[in-house]
DNA sequence: GTCTTGCTTTGATTCAGATCAACTCAAAAG
DNA sequence: CTTTTGAGTTGATCTGAATCAAAGCAAGAC
């Protein structure tokens, strides 16, 4: 079995996503009924969650670890369609089989709702939809940007618009001023980035090569990248800086 | 003024769009209160309907015509991230401003919300906020759809592809059977068609010729084709055929 | 009628990224 | 310790689509 239910329950009260996941509007009534329909999954690194087409009974926060949204071709391309970072929701009420494959690109755990009951709570508790709504109106703009990104820039206009987003994540939890040198640890391999892209892995390892030629980067052995110059990053990465605005 | 407010105020109940649109679920009552902010625009072929990061005061859904989404780089760089056909909603709730350019690329008809009372009609009818949902929910799948094409696929499958939507879509619409030949009126220029695909707009005519010359497509007029064998179409278009299973 | 103008097609050339193929390196397995 | 394995890097070559450039063609403007 690849997955694992968890016998440790964490109160919703206590959980790390309350205040940002699909639960984040609920009062305590209302998570006390979500409490009642929720489990726990874990899914060690590499893991699949579900599989394209496959009947899926749940849907589910991601609580901690990442998980990547994929779709493949008969002939292999693949095309990753999305990264799911804790509190990010998986699965589509009203529907009852995936359309993606979801897999564990670190080791993750879920908090699954069972799908029947949690369609049921949604029609009851604005707070769920209104807040599932939200959720899904931020994934659209991220898959559109994403779009610009697939369809228009370069590969290493690619690598540096990813890493920059990981740094811009990176700071904001560290609480890091601008100036200063930001690491990350990349979530994927090579291979994935190259999905997630629209890329080769190949193409991957040469950019990810070249800009730290050029000192943009510094690798701290295969994964952890360090941003010397965030800045300079933003600069590469082509899009208008501020990315603000919205909302 | 590239617009116009019309005066011919329609009857919600007489709507073309009523049972497909984000007030497809509304009973009598809730009609009611939209028709009460609701007005309508009108926009010829061409003209932009907003730009990215001005102040929009309404939301709207397309009557009429068609609408697309772009996004553009400071370079000039563009990628066309939607494409609005009759029933699609514009604008975010809880957004003052535009996310992205939208122009009419067809004459174009829109019927507005004012924002402010529609953000509180949300609030108050859950009809609306599930019916949104749910069309969020849709556009969302078609946008990663369409990051699997702008990823993966090659230039004629592109092509291939666009044309597959748009054939079955007509196909639909005038309940014609399979094997009959389709026609369609293209409702993009080639450059557009370039910005949607993430290709040039000599490659998009490249392509479209090569397709004419193999005997897939008769070309009529600039903007019409016709395609006498769908299923060869759809193959060329690379992606499992079906595309059903979700639900 | 002729001249624009906007859209489209077609041709020649270039180039970014894919493909094919070695090779390195570190960690796990035996 | 040696072997295997998976991930990553690097090099040589190829190719699909971009770029640069010139026409074609129909609809309006004059």
């Amino acid at each position: 079995m690849l997955h694992q239910k968890l016998s440790t329950h964490v109160s919703c009260g206590d959980c790390a996503i309350r205040h940002r996941a699909v639960c984040a509007r609920c009062d305590e009534g209302e998570l006390a009924q979500l409490e009642s329909v929720k489990f726990y999954r874990s899914y060690p690194a590499g893991a699949p969650v579900v599989w394209s087409g496959e009947q899926m009974d749940f849907v589910a926060s991601v609580v901690s670890g990442i998980a990547a949204l994929t779709q493949t071709m008969e002939d292999g391309r693949r095309q990753m369609v999305g990264l799911l970072l804790p509190s990010d929701f998986v699965g589509r009420p009203g529907r009852s089989h995936a359309a993606y494959d979801v897999t564990a690109t670190t080791d993750l755990v879920m908090c699954c709702f069972r799908k029947k009951p949690f369609e049921a709570l949604i029609e009851k508790t604005p707070h769920i939809a209104h807040r599932l709504l939200e959720m899904t109106l931020d994934e659209l703009d991220a898959a559109r940007e994403w779009m610009l990104l697939l369809g228009r820039k370069t590969a290493r206009e690619k690598i540096a618009s990813f890493l920059c987003i990981l740094a811009r994540r990176e700071a904001a939890l560290k609480m890091k001023s601008v100036g200063q040198a930001i690491t990350i640890e990349l979530p994927l391999t090579r291979e994935e980035l190259a999905d997630y892209l629209g890329l080769t892995l190949e193409t991957v390892s040469r950019q990810i090569s070249a800009l730290r030629r050029e000192g943009v980067l510094d690798l701290v052995g295969k994964r952890g990248i360090s941003v010397p110059d965030f800045d300079a990053l933003q600069d590469i990465a082509g899009d208008d800086g501020d990315g603000a605005m919205l909302s």
